[in-house]
DNA sequence: ATGGCCCAATACTGGCGAGTAGGGTTGAGA
DNA sequence: TCTCAACCCTACTCGCCAGTATTGGGCCAT
């Protein structure tokens, strides 16, 4: 028995189509594997039609274009990210607790299965326009939510906040995905993220004090 | 920038015949500009003769392929950031004023002339062999430069001094490039440089006395 | 002056890969 | 059983660009 035709071609008000959704997960999926291990450039559509199951036709009926299948992994890694990161600071109020939250976020984060972190890391086609503008949105807005801590706690001014904060951004990232590479796990996921963290907290609270470094 | 046609005495208006050397750094500086504002993917070998006044097949005389050149390219950019942060990191025994140096190191690398930081910390060949083997190679090698510095002021063990060295690593990379781009100057270089300094150093400092946070 | 040689620019090729157009197949209704 | 039709896959096109064969021009030796 087939399943209920249900075509697309007047448009069906609801989103109806489970088996539709389903297949549209299987070839995220797969274009996520291929893009992870590939890069955008390298990888080609045949390939991840393949890994996928499907044909390259109904993959376009899925995605116009290669670029839009790779935005729309892109936007859930950045949407990973950025839950992730905007829930560690939710948890608490105590800054420093705060921070390590948020470098646990962040280790978690590149640990994700299937790798999304690398389209949001290290993306091969960060020239592409679109790319660029959502990239530099998600960097900047944890930036931004480190400078306000940042600001609460050292009363340096916003510039300031958010060049460190920016910092403490690629503090994070960068560790988080050395400790993912090199690391056949000589060190733990939470120990690693609790040095690290320990390390940027030390580096904010000591601030209020200390005026330029002579 | 303009095209130097290189004027012999009688002022003709003729491509002039050039010594090897001096017309493979014109080429190097052509490649560099369309590296730096395309990427690697997007450049056009067309567009980088034009713009070196010579024609492809010359390119090619003095690069066998586009890879050779932008590979070229990235190892001069290597090349310049070693030599910065060594000599940083020579300039004096004090730990402390170490990090300064290196952080002005990074510092001014961004801002060097023609932007080949770009080749370095953003390229969109990372997965090329070589380009990922060179670029690693340069990181870690900064990274463990860095951590003997830690290891020495916190006894640290080897791989949690070399995590806190590639972070701090990033650190200095994206704090670096976040100043060259959205500052139109709201801090001065030398100021931007040693806040993030300061950063680093409590970070480290603060640590032979702490065990895991919380 | 003029012929010949060498070098550079123009114009081409070959391959690759994103995106699509036509066959084959299966299942339903008569 | 035969016809019809939806659907999916194979096979193609078309443009792009790194890398090269061909043509044209300048300089020197005779």
């Amino acid at each position: 028995m087939t399943i209920s035709v249900e075509r697309d071609s007047a448009g069906d008000p609801k989103p109806a189509r489970m088996p539709r959704e389903q297949r549209r997960e299987q070839v995220l999926d797969a274009a996520l594997e291929v893009f992870v291990v590939s890069g955008f450039h390298s990888a080609g559509m045949d390939e991840i039609a393949d890994r996928a199951g499907v044909s390259k036709p109904i993959l376009y009926q899925h995605f116009p274009s290669k670029l839009d299948l790779y935005l729309a992994l892109l936007d859930a890694g950045i949407h990973d990210l950025l839950t992730l990161t905007a829930d560690a600071m939710r948890s608490t109020t105590d800054n420093k607790a705060r921070v390590l939250a948020t470098m646990q976020a962040y280790f978690a984060f590149v640990e994700e299965q299937g790798g999304v972190y690398r389209l949001v890391f290290e993306s091969d086609i960060m020239n592409e326009t679109e790319v660029r503008r959502r990239v530099d949105k998600a960097h900047s807005g944890i930036a931004a939510l480190i400078a306000e801590v940042i600001a609460e706690d050292t009363g340096l001014s916003n510039s300031q906040a958010l060049l460190l904060g920016s910092g403490l951004q690629g503090l994070a990232q960068v560790a988080a995905t050395q400790w993912l590479k090199d690391s056949e796990r000589s060190i733990s996921r939470d120990e690693a993220a609790g040095l690290v963290a320990s390390l940027a907290w030390r580096g904010i609270s000591g601030f209020p004090l200390s005026h330029p470094p002579e």
